[in-house]
RNA sequence: GCGGACGUGGCGAAAUUGGUAGACGCGCCAGCCUUAGGAGCUGGUGGGGCAACCCGUCCCGGUUCGAGUCCGGGCGUUCGCACCA
């Protein structure tokens, strides 16, 4: 039998479960997709759900990303708040040929274990819209995304290098190289080369780079993608080589000014022009060069900084000064980036003056400093300042400064047919093909007649077939090359024998279009319902974490641009917010499996109730920068969940609340909201701390009025004992659908204040006055306490009076 | 090497525009209650000193009536990118 007389203890370990039912009875976490007047889209960034289940790192992005959503319900949006799995990919994968299984086995059992803890974790999900990548009926329609890169010619194939173990005989992805070796077996990685699709990202350099300038992006993420993007200014110049008919090497510098102090050009070792030119006398010397390059792995390439190099026995002509100089192949300038190949100034560029240097190459001063003139020695650096710089040994540019001189010399080369400025970009055409079996088809067929043939839209899916052997395996392609039953199908043309494509697509091409899908995930004909999409899109606030801040908000925001640009989408970006979420550390250090200091988060929740586990996690530092979980420190917020029920358990509705705590109450609601629009939860959920310490001061029996809003406040942050209070309250209804608190300006200010009394800028007492006093009276109010009259020695110069806060004598 | 972030009690951390440094919590100390408590409640808690006071936000210097906050120069930690011409 229930005693009815004794006090209801806080027990999360029955009311938490049961207002979860109630929250899916009821619909509590639903919006109406079709007709909502104030709609808006809160999006956090799906896991992928690995074997491990959840980490407390997911829980902690998406608690607070929830508290975001459901504040924005209080004060009276319409929330839609979807969550789904990233579950294709190379980690499932990985982790099925570990564990001996298959991901298309193993992949629905980890999304179930997910499931079930994200249930558990109390989140404001409208689970109708869950999505999981690696369903047909999401991922035919990230094939017809790739489609539609087809149809506006943004997807093209070429060769490629990819990394290669030659003893596990498979295509490796970056992320399983580690210091050029691979992580399984430890042989040394290769490049090989193979034919791979590719999206024109880099076409949209220049939008993607402005457009960030109109987006509420937090400061970092926004900044590291500027830097990917890589744009620079600077001018493609050409070299004429000698003896060969008209060959010239085109190179691309951003030192144009520099060109007198051009002693050499450097190629790519893969530079097509390389075999032309090459003399018969070098052919061999530069092919071993090439073969060393192409054995080592595409990283350590980029780490070693030793300049090597050899000479390719061809000389070219500096337009600039018409001297010949010879031309040099070397791995330290990338084909990829420019024209893959350099004018070399060792004078003024570190990395050629260090192979200038190994090969005894000509070193020229070009520039100035303030403080040098022409004929100041290099000493054993290249200058490289280019701020004070001014131009000699250059011609009728001498005594130009650098900035000026970039512009003439760039001209003056144009007009004599010798180049033109040019503005190149870092960022590198997105490679979509993966030599992989876990991951959506690339939807194209092969037909010797027709030629590359796009799957039609009407025929997707194409579905990814059940292999019992998915492993990757020395033939360079993907294991659905093995499969001949699937891969051999009628061309969708002329119907005459084709071959299905046998890549994969790369993980991040399904992440990059999700929130589309998630607001018409019930919709199985269209990728996204127009209506629908209007409604809910661009999203209002995405939070996630920053280690995605370059490739994946990149790609979705690519992505985004080309369905606008095909008419499809009425906006170009796709993220109105972001925040950047930080990481959770454990006492102070990194978590990992080996030192065996993980959190469970099940385990706390089961211990210390969600709610004070979700508010710990909230507590422990600063949201956008994480913060240091420590046990112990989960206490504090439970015995802060246990004040909060005993204070609604206990509240009296006689007489009328305290009027000093009522002001509390209204400076708390300020600075609890305006803290959580701006994921400032430490703080306000200390300011609740602050408060509940007043309410219940001396053991005083609490008003009504005064715990009510307290429970509307605490509500994102402990939504299963908010809606317990609410009920205890007298309420049927749930408590985020009775809004947010309004404060009353009036009542944050007091009459009085403490002033702060300085001498000299030092703090020698406070004195209590009204907030309306004047400068002469506060003075008055400061010289009536001895305690601060006695520093008040010698001539009163000078007093500065800042109204409510303090007064400061200056003496002496 | 380049770029960003950060440096505050025993610990996690607070601190509108420069304006009472250390809110809130952990831990610790004392008291109350209790047969007892690893429960609850109340109070205290930066360092030094009996005290008046003095010293304190990584270090050095500057601006200011006043600096954790701004400026210059160091040192340290940490995260990205890494031969990008």
């Amino acid at each position: 039998m229930t005693d009815l007389t004794a006090p209801q203890p806080y027990d999360p370990a029955t009311l938490e479960p049961l207002w979860r039912q109630r929250w899916a009875d009821r619909g509590t976490n639903q919006v109406d997709l079709d007709g909502a007047a104030k709609p808006f889209y809160a999006l956090m960034m799906f896991p992928y759900p690995s074997a491990e289940g959840l980490h407390v790192g997911n829980l902690f992005a998406f608690t607070g990303s929830d508290i975001s959503a459901r504040y924005h319900r209080l004060i009276g949006h319409e929330v839609f708040q979807p969550l789904g799995y990233d579950a294709f990919g190379i980690h499932s994968e990985n982790y099925a040929l570990k564990m001996g299984a298959h991901p298309m086995e193993l992949t629905p059992k980890n999304v179930a274990n997910f499931q079930r803890q994200l249930e558990r974790a109390g989140l404001m999900i409208d689970w109708r819209s869950k999505v999981d990548t690696s369903r047909p009926e999401y991922y035919q329609w990230t094939q017809w995304v790739f489609l539609q890169l087809v149809k506006q010619g943004l997807a093209y194939k070429k060769a490629a290098a990819v990394n290669w173990c030659p003893s596990c005989k498979t295509v490796l992805a970056n992320e399983q190289v580690e210091g050029g070796q691979c992580e399984r077996c430890g042989s040394a990685v290769e490049q090989r080369v193979l034919e791979q699709w590719f999206f024109r990202i880099s076409q949209y350099a220049e939008r993607l780079l402005t457009n960030l300038d109109g987006l509420d992006w937090s400061a970092i993420t926004a900044n590291a993608q500027r830097n990917w993007i890589g744009r620079s200014e600077g001018a493609e110049l050409t070299f004429a080589v000698d003896g060969t008919g008209g060959e010239v090497v085109r190179v691309f510098t951003t030192r144009p000014d520099t060109i007198f102090g051009a002693t050499y050009l450097v190629l790519a070792p893969e530079h097509p022009l390389v075999a032309t030119i090459t003399t018969d006398a070098q052919r061999a010397a530069v092919a071993q060069y090439q073969d060393a390059t192409r054995k080592q792995d595409l990283i350590s390439r980029k780490s070693t900084r030793e300049k090597t190099g050899v000479f390719t026995g061809a000389m070219a002509v500096n337009p600039a000064t018409g001297a010949p100089i010879p031309i040099w192949i070397a791995d330290y300038v990338l084909m990829e980036y420019g024209t893959g190949a350099i004018m070399a100034v060792p004078g003024h560029d570190e990395r050629d003056f260090e192979f200038a240097q190994v090969f005894g190459l000509p070193i020229v001063r070009v520039v100035a400093g303030p403080t040098d003139d022409a004929d100041t020695p290099l000493g054993d650096v290249a200058y490289t300042d280019d701020a004070g710089g001014r131009l000699v040994n250059s011609g009728a540019f001498d005594g130009l400064s650098v900035t000026d001189a970039k512009a003439k010399v760039t001209a003056w080369l144009a007009s004599h047919g010798h180049g033109t400025a040019v503005v190149n970009f870092r960022l590198h055409d997105w490679c979509i093909s993966r030599q992989r079996y876990w991951g959506p088809p690339i939807p194209i067929i092969y037909c010797d007649a027709c030629g590359t043939v796009p799957v039609p839209e009407s025929q997707l899916p194409v579905e990814l077939p059940y292999l019992a052997d998915f492993k990757p395996d020395d033939s360079g392609v993907s294991p659905l090359a093995r499969n001949e039953a699937w891969y051999r199908v009628p061309c969708p043309t002329c119907g005459a024998p084709a071959r299905r494509e046998t890549d994969v697509s790369d993980t991040f091409l399904d992440s990059a279009w999700y929130f589309l899908r998630y607001p018409s995930a019930t919709h199985a004909e269209v990728p996204f319902d127009p209506a629908r999409t209007r409604t809910w899109l661009p999203v209002d606030s995405y939070i996630g974490g920053n280690e995605h801040a370059v490739l994946h908000l990149l790609y979705s925001r690519f992505i985004t641009m080309v369905l606008h640009d095909a008419g499809f989408l009425d906006f170009d970006e796709p993220f109105t917010r972001f925040r950047a979420h930080g990481m959770i550390i454990r006492d102070g250090a990194k978590m990992s499996k080996s030192k065996g200091n993980v959190i469970n988060p099940d385990q706390y929740m089961e211990q210390w109730g969600t709610d004070a586990f979700r508010m710990y996690l909230m507590f422990l530092g600063p949201y956008e920068e994480g913060g240091d979980f420590r046990d112990q420190g989960i206490s504090g917020v439970r015995r802060f969940l246990e004040r909060v029920w005993a204070s609604v358990r206990d509240c009296t509705t006689e007489g009328a609340a305290d009027a000093a705590v009522v002001r509390q109450l209204h400076r708390t609601i300020k600075k609890v909201g305006h803290d959580t629009a701006t994921l400032g939860y430490n703080t306000a959920i200390a300011a609740m701390m602050e408060y509940v310490n007043h309410l219940r001061r001396g053991e005083r029996t609490p008003h009504r009025d005064e715990v009510l809003p307290l429970v509307q406040m605490v509500a994102p942050y402990a939504p299963h004992l908010a809606e317990a209070c609410w009920e205890m309250l007298g309420h049927v209804d749930s408590v985020f659908d009775g809004g947010w608190p309004p404060f009353d300006p009036a009542l944050l200010v007091d009459d009085a204040v403490d002033l702060a009394v300085q001498v000299n800028g030092k703090l020698r007492g406070t004195v209590r006055v009204a907030v309306t006093v004047t400068q002469e009276e506060a003075l008055a109010a400061a010289m009536a306490e001895p305690g601060i009259a006695k520093f008040v020695t010698g001539e009163l110069r000078k007093v500065v009076f800042v109204p409510k806060r303090l007064l400061n004598l200056v003496v002496g």
